[in-house]
DNA sequence: CACTCCCGCCAATTA
DNA sequence: TAATTGGCGGGAGTG
């Protein structure tokens, strides 16, 4: 190539550019002909590739590219600088040496001149990583392939992970826009968010096997696959029932390269081999991969190592393992993206960066395909997606072929995570992958998974929806469920939204008091607790950043924590809302996407913001995930638990989560959150057996928890003190999930042993390829006292720093949910009316908060008291179902 | 020999 | 149909 070039680039030689140029032509003069005065310059860039817009190009670059060739032949090798800037330089200097030839051939070196991460060094040189809002800068890739003096190909390798990060986005052909880093953040959060989602997802559905498993050290690696293959054929399928789905973009190396990222940013040491992530990334079920399929995702996978390792956010290390060392690379990037929400903020509620054009874009994707989007997620993910869209522009139709491949592959995206997380957890758990080999500490890593989760199923939506209570009164469960919570709704705004937002008919979503979160299919659930006012503000913003929400929620780790935490966000793969929330607010849009992802918005910016300490936790939501189980099961409680659960699953997860050990970075927050742990909360929820009204279903309230243990991930959302949870019945049998560590209760017995079993495990959840929806709302009230009136609340609502403290909601409405989106399986949800509660001025509150839960007034008092309480709490429950109203029951 | 990963064929998509 | 994209895997460079 590089001789071809060369060749051309002589031939710039006035001489015989002349001729190429006449030839060519193509509207542009040929700059350089001295011959034609023409404008030169302006012109080219239109045409794509005729040499003489290649020499515009360079023209136009000229000086500065000029210089940071020079740049960068001092700075490295001189070697390809020369080839490139040869040929500009021939130009200028014209005269190529006849020998040229030969000095390229010994300039020629080695293929690290030519390397693909050099070459995206020597790419992103030319751009500013936060370049000015107002300025769009594009990309010509002819331009920037003759610049560069590369193939195109090698070109749209690098574009092609850029945009899977949306550094940049494709306007139309052969034109991409540069974005620069400034949504990055918000990407990698996103990604995050994602691949914990699935991760969930793989959970909850292998869970309970693999908690055991891995307690019992067996594997299941057998079942697991199975579970993850449903997944993600289910995200293909029904993606692909739009389009073809699955044709080669499927493939892709942009969403090769976007669950790559999801690996590192879910993995808790941060780092990730190559082989464990070909493995993850050759989807298929089985294990058995070709051999040459593997060669080939290798090659990819070094592909895109190379240009993350340019973009600063990986880098090459060595993994050794028994088997020896292996090659891997180490997450160097942000691990925690506080910044985002900042900047999101900041930037504005648009939330993107992106251009206006752009968001329209989206905007158009979205409503056309509301129908299709399951989570909001994607949308968020998709970001690409817009320009896709763009693109369309005009056509703008839904069905365009690739748009529904995005979406596709966002759900897909989420699907790999979920996968991913399973490999790695298997690999973990089990070495009897081969594979596997984990990363050192990968193990502990994979514990961690447990709790995020977040359901998603395939198609189904999931929905988690925290809602601040005063704001919505009760959101009439269609549409109005939607709107999101209020908490958040600065952001969110207001939720509106239309069509959009819902899917369909209301899906799900959530419900406005209580957070609530349905799960559609197959889904699992988490729950969360507490609620807290503001600290929950604070702390939410943080950990709803995580997107740890759910997990976390789930995990009720929060705890001690809580309190602070208590905020938590919830978890929902909706996070990426949280980031455009404020986008949200100006579109709707979002919102709509919002009702899709579970995610749960975090709290206005306020909170965020606020929360770095908090945050800090949040950081480690990952961690926190297994910290949850951690905070679970409280020292004490543990104690108690594990006796009374099988299962140390708890505990061990606990421990296993202790891993975020490993994932070090926000230790303190972590910290934190063990040590919130340890106290002697954490107890959780309490299952109730179904009685009398809800046969059908099943609580779960929690125990001690103290409200912000468990709260809901969700940072907007107001914690929302979990009370309980839930489950049809039937579903519960089924799921694995559930439950609070701590607390075994003796009360509850749980009718299924596996369903004790998944107490014991703290949340995993399982996914649950059960159809039946489940629900689990938390009740916000707090103390028994409460206060009252909503009224109060729904300022807070407002106000996402009041963060609904309060949640108490009490007033639960029913709401019901028809199939919500994805699936149609239409669920109900319930609002608990919690008497009054929360009142508490959310700081008030915590304390009491945390024993409050359940506890019925009297039980208010200690921890202890509420393990004392056991009997009341049934009470409780019984009082809550009986309160409980459920408009219909779709369940199955 | 194991890693890396460049190179470019050629199919899928687009225009 | 032509051009653009981009999957894919041979096989070369490195250590």
């Amino acid at each position: 190539e590089n001789i071809l070039d060369r060749s051309r680039m002589a031939p710039k030689t006035p001489i015989k550019n002349e001729p190429i140029d006449l030839s060519k032509q193509k509207g542009c003069t040929p700059e350089r002909n001295p011959i034609t005065p023409v404008k030169i310059i302006d012109r080219p860039q239109p045409d794509p590739w005729t040499p003489t817009a290649n020499l515009k190009m360079l023209v136009s670059a000229a000086s500065p590219d000029m210089r940071d060739r020079e740049k960068k032949k001092e700075l490295f090798r001189p070697i390809e600088n020369s080839e490139q800037s040869d040929t500009p330089d021939s130009l200028q200097y014209d005269i190529v040496d006849d020998s040229t030839v030969d000095e390229f051939e010994k300039q020629r070196p080695s293929r690290k001149q030519k390397s693909l991460g050099l070459l995206c060094q020597k790419f992103l040189a030319r751009y500013p990583n936060y370049p000015l809002s107002t300025e769009k800068t594009t990309i010509s890739l002819d331009e920037v392939a003759s610049i560069l003096g590369v193939e195109r190909r090698r070109i749209y390798d690098i574009v092609n992970v850029l945009e899977s990060l949306q550094l940049v986005s494709r306007v139309a052909k052969n034109q991409y826009c540069w974005h620069g880093r400034h949504n990055l953040n918000q990407t990698l959060k996103m990604l995050q968010e994602a691949g914990e989602l699935q991760y969930g997802e793989l959970m909850t559905s292998q869970h309970k096997e693999q908690d055991l498993e891995y307690k019992f050290g067996e594997q299941k690696k057998e079942t697991i696959p199975d579970s993850q293959d449903r997944p993600l054929l289910e995200f293909s399928e029904p993606d692909c029932i739009s389009a073809s789905a699955n044709s080669r973009k499927d493939k892709s190396l942009r969403i090769m390269s976007q669950k790559f990222v999801m690996l590192f940013l879910v993995s808790k040491t941060k780092i990730v081999t190559l082989d464990i992530a070909a493995k993850i990334l050759i989807e298929e079920t089985q294990d058995t991969v070709d051999h040459s399929k593997f060669k080939t995702k290798v090659r990819r996978l070094y592909d895109i190592a190379n240009v993350l390792t340019s973009l600063g956010l990986i880098k090459k290390v060595h993994v050794t393992e028994e088997r020896g060392r292996k090659p891997a690379f180490k997450w160097i990037g942000p691990v925690e993206f506080p910044e985002k929400t900042d900047e999101l903020r900041g930037h504005s509620p648009t939330s993107d960066p992106l251009p206006g054009t752009q968001r329209g874009a989206r905007a158009q994707y979205q409503t056309s395909a509301t129908g299709k989007q399951r989570f909001t997620r994607h949308a968020s993910f998709n970001r690409a997606q817009p320009r896709e869209a763009a693109r369309r522009k005009v056509s703008s139709e839904p069905n365009s072929p690739r748009q529904e491949r995005q979406d596709e592959n966002c759900s897909k995206m989420i699907n790999l995570a979920a996968v991913c997380r399973q490999k790695i957890e298997e690999d973990t758990g089990n070495k009897a992958c081969d594979t596997e080999k984990i990363l050192n500490s990968s193990k502990n890593s994979n514990i961690t998974l447990p709790f995020s989760l977040l359901p998603v199923p395939g198609d189904s939506d999931f929905c988690v929806n925290p809602l601040p209570q005063a704001v919505f009164p009760v959101v009439q469960t269609d549409v109005p469920s939607f709107s999101l919570p209020i908490g958040m709704s600065s952001q969110a705004s207001h939720p509106s939204t239309p069509a959009a937002s819902k899917t369909e008919n209301g899906k799900p979503t959530l419900v406005p008091n209580q957070p609530f979160l349905c799960f559609p299919s197959s889904s699992l659930f988490m729950l969360c607790g507490g609620l807290q006012e503001n600290n929950l503000s604070e702390t939410l913003p943080t950990s709803g950043d995580m997107g740890h929400r759910s997990a976390e929620a789930q995990a009720a780790v929060p705890p001690a924590g809580c309190q602070k935490r208590s905020s938590h966000k919830c978890s929902s793969p909706s996070a990426p809302i949280d980031d455009e929330e404020p986008a949200a607010k100006k579109q709707t849009l979002e919102q709509s996407d919002l009702p899709l992802s579970l995610v749960i918005p975090k709290k206005p910016s306020e909170s965020p913001k606020a929360e770095p300490p908090p945050g800090s936790g949040c950081s480690s939501a990952v961690h926190l995930e297994t910290n949850h189980l951690d905070l679970a099961n409280p020292p004490a409680a543990e104690a108690a638990n594990k006796e009374s659960t099988k299962p140390l699953d708890c505990q061990e997860q606990g421990k296993q989560s202790q891993n975020k050990d490993t994932d070090e970075p926000p230790p303190g927050n972590e910290h934190i959150s063990k040590e919130n742990a340890d106290q002697p909360f954490q107890p959780q929820y309490f299952y109730v057996q179904p009685t009398a009204g809800l046969s059908s279903f099943n609580f779960l309230f929690s125990a001690n928890q103290a409200p912000g243990a468990i709260s809901l991930a969700a940072n907007q959302l107001p914690s929302l003190s979990v009370p309980c949870v839930m489950v049809p019945s039937a579903a519960v049998a089924s799921f694995p999930l559930v439950c609070s560590p701590s607390f075994t209760s003796p009360l509850s017995p749980v009718p299924d042993g596996s369903f004790s079993a998944a107490a014991s495990t703290s949340f995993s959840m399982s996914s649950l390829a059960s159809t039946t929806p489940v629900f689990i709302s938390t009740t916000a009230v707090v103390t028994p006292k409460v206060s009252p009136t909503p009224s109060g609340d729904p300022q807070q609502p407002a106000h996402p720093a009041l963060h609904l403290s309060p949640v108490l909601t009490r007033s639960c409405s029913a709401v019901k949910l028809d199939s919500p989106v994805c699936m149609g399986h239409p669920v109900t949800l319930l609002k608990l009316q919690q008497p009054s509660s929360a009142p508490l001025t959310p700081k008030s509150i915590r304390p009491a908060h945390h024993e409050a839960f359940f506890k019925t007034p009297g039980s208010l008092g200690d921890p202890v008291a509420w393990k004392k309480n056991e009997g009341n709490q049934t009470r409780n429950a019984s009082s809550v179902q009986r309160r409980l109203e459920i408009s219909s029951t779709s369940p199955d």
